[in-house]
DNA sequence: TACCAGTTAAGAATGATTCTAAATAATAAG
DNA sequence: CTTATTATTTAGAATCATTCTTAACTGGTA
């Protein structure tokens, strides 16, 4: 079976870049911490776990060519750090975040949700939507003290 | 007829801080461009045209209290730099917001439009949602050369 | 071997934002 | 009206994330 990383170096290769020793232990991290949304410098300490050598600006480097070549989503909670996503294999949109005020918590809705919303939106404003960015302020429930469970798996 | 200013004055003061004439001199900016999207930056340059003395500091403290007391929105397209937005009068929610990848304009929406996904994911992910962040990405109406005119007016 | 394009590390440079210290203005008490 | 107290301000230093620069290194190739 051919795994992530091999698809990975393809799409990399299709666009001439190569699968280097430092972009690659950069993509085991991110498969590695697929849940979640580590900033560059989180990245650049667990790489440098796994490749001692490597600098900060490679892996800024190498999260930017990963981020244009759509391999991974950058984000931005507005905490002034960028986080990093892998985009789900196949997905054509970024996905959506639940972010709690409480604990901070950062969950993700895969599902997209806004097919209804974005037909509205390119009709009434003629705007061409490539992309879309949504992110929701709240409780989350884990703060929820309302007794109540963890609901995604049951959505 | 009271003003804009006034409201805001007492917004100040029902939490206990003045409108100092750094703050109104800050505030009147934010009016005179509502339509745009400042940056700190933007706004401490046009301020020190009407209130010379001003610092750069003060300009940031008094938008992270406008912010605080929801008077105005931080926002942040990923270029770095937070912009500052003066919330509708009596809106519940941030507004929406369509960044041109062609020409970098940003339109606003002020509709809603999210009343059904929020209530679905209120329910489904049992997350009590306080607030959102919605940006759409894509080619505005100026770019899209098909012949169009602005829409927002129509809608 | 010598060359060439792509890639890298290290650290300097940049740019946005926040912090610090001292000065100033407003407020309250006597 | 003074004096003490507190909030607010300025200017510039400090910080933090990110990008740039330079020189070294790599692999492929004539």
């Amino acid at each position: 079976m051919e795994t992530r990383i091999d698809r990975i170096k393809k799409q990399l290769h299709a666009a001439s870049y190569k699968l280097t020793p430092q972009r690659e232990a950069t993509v085991r991290i991110l498969l590695d911490h697929e849940e979640d949304h580590l900033s560059a410098e989180d990245v650049y300490l667990l790489v440098k776990d796994i490749a001692p050598e490597i600098g900060l600006a490679t892996v800024y480097r190498t999260l930017e060519l990963l981020t244009e070549l759509k391999i991974v989503d950058k984000i931005n909670f507005g905490d002034g750090v960028s986080r990093y996503d892998l985009r789900q294999e196949g997905a054509a949109h970024f996905h959506h975040h639940l972010v709690c005020l409480e604990c901070g918590a950062v969950d993700e809705i895969q599902e997209d949700l806004l097919e209804d919303v974005e037909a509205d939106v390119e009709k009434r404003w003629n705007f061409q939507i490539k992309d879309h960015r949504l992110t929701f302020h709240g409780i989350c429930w884990r703060c929820n003290d309302l007794g109540a469970d963890k609901p995604e798996k049951d959505a």
